[in-house]
DNA sequence: GTTGCCATGTAAGGTGTTACATGATTTA
DNA sequence: TAAATCATGTAACACCTTACATGGCAAC
């Protein structure tokens, strides 16, 4: 799937211009694209063209006009049957453990340090998705974004959803965080040859 | 990262030719490309130009002649230095994962189905998982691409390595199996406004 | 006074996928 | 006789990222 579809649905939460976007991409796993302009804006005009979203220009004094984007009755209905394709299997793209199948190569202290950093990279996602998944003192901070945030949804069966898909998070960094120890503990003791 | 390292990876390990990796990154799912000709062959191409591996032709009687690559002490040194490279957190593309954020618009028996199915699909992945890290009988098939077989493995650090690798899809496919099936329960009996 | 935020967009290039092209041999 | 396996490669396109470009305002 392209960002098209996770663009779409962002509108059929509430208008949002390209900047409002940018951001929610970049500071969402969910949201796997790197957030940048290119893909976004573009899409934007694209989704445009093709009468899925409306546009609405609101001038601004000493600053670029902001385009805000609305979904239109028709991106809605292209955005459900988009919800019902065939779901796919998530694809993990796993960098560090092809590094760790040819790790052999390192010595037992640069194998250490490399898994001690990767554990310490996945305690700051964790720490990361714990946040979001419960703001402190239990409201959210950024107002603006929020953006999967359950005191937001709609329904009872849509704050149930997004409760869910914010622990999933939480859920796959720990996971990921123990497999990582585990394996270094493992190591320690193992000779190298 | 490119496809370029996880190819000297695996000639690192044997000599190989296009269509053995090819394979190879068609059945694995820690290999995460899809294993398309375009771009094996052209890194092919491009790793021998840089002297990181070596090609041997061998002629055969009516197929086209295989060609086999083999990694250079050059190619063990770009290799080594790339597992030294800073780890990273692994990118998770989840495509369902944004489907259910916006399956409010789904009626329920749409959304249970989605469930079912995607549970369906993780379940067959969690099997061909399972099968890879112990195979019946306890001796891999493939005898020709049993890659990260632990029983390959040259020195104990390595089978260790190559153990762990193997169990974490299956951990990981099973995690997902469990995270679905706990949502479509708890969906189970929640009014959908 | 430098950094960060707001807000738009373009250019260039790298990465990755699907499909096309060939053709003999083996297996069902 | 149809499909799969072996074995190479190219063409066209879609997707995605980094960097460039502009410029005012606010905060520290």
């Amino acid at each position: 799937m392209s960002i098209e579809y996770a663009i779409l649905g962002l509108l059929s939460w509430r208008p949002l211009s390209g900047y409002d976007l940018k951001k929610i991409f970049e500071d969402s796993p969910l949201l796997y694209w790197s957030g940048n302009n290119n893909e976004i804006y573009r899409t934007l005009v694209k989704l445009h063209r093709e009468s899925l979203v409306t546009r609405e220009v609101q001038p601004q004094e000493s600053l670029p006009a902001r385009k805000v984007y609305s979904i239109t009755p028709a991106g809605r209905e292209a955005l459900r049957q988009w919800a019902l394709w065939t779901p796919e299997p998530p694809q993990l793209r796993h960098a560090f453990l092809i590094q760790l199948a040819w790790g052999d190569a390192l010595s037992p202290q640069e194998l250490e340090a490399q898994l001690v950093q990767y554990e310490e990279e996945i305690h700051t996602q964790l720490q990361m998705a714990r946040a979001q998944a419960s703001p402190p003192g239990g409201v959210s901070y950024h107002s603006r974004s929020a953006f999967l945030d359950p005191d937001e949804a709609r329904t009872p069966r849509e704050k149930l959803l997004w409760t869910h898909l914010r622990d999933y998070w939480v859920s796959f960094y720990q996971a990921e965080l123990d497999w990582a120890r585990a394996l270094r503990a493992k190591l320690d003791g193992v000779p190298e040859k």
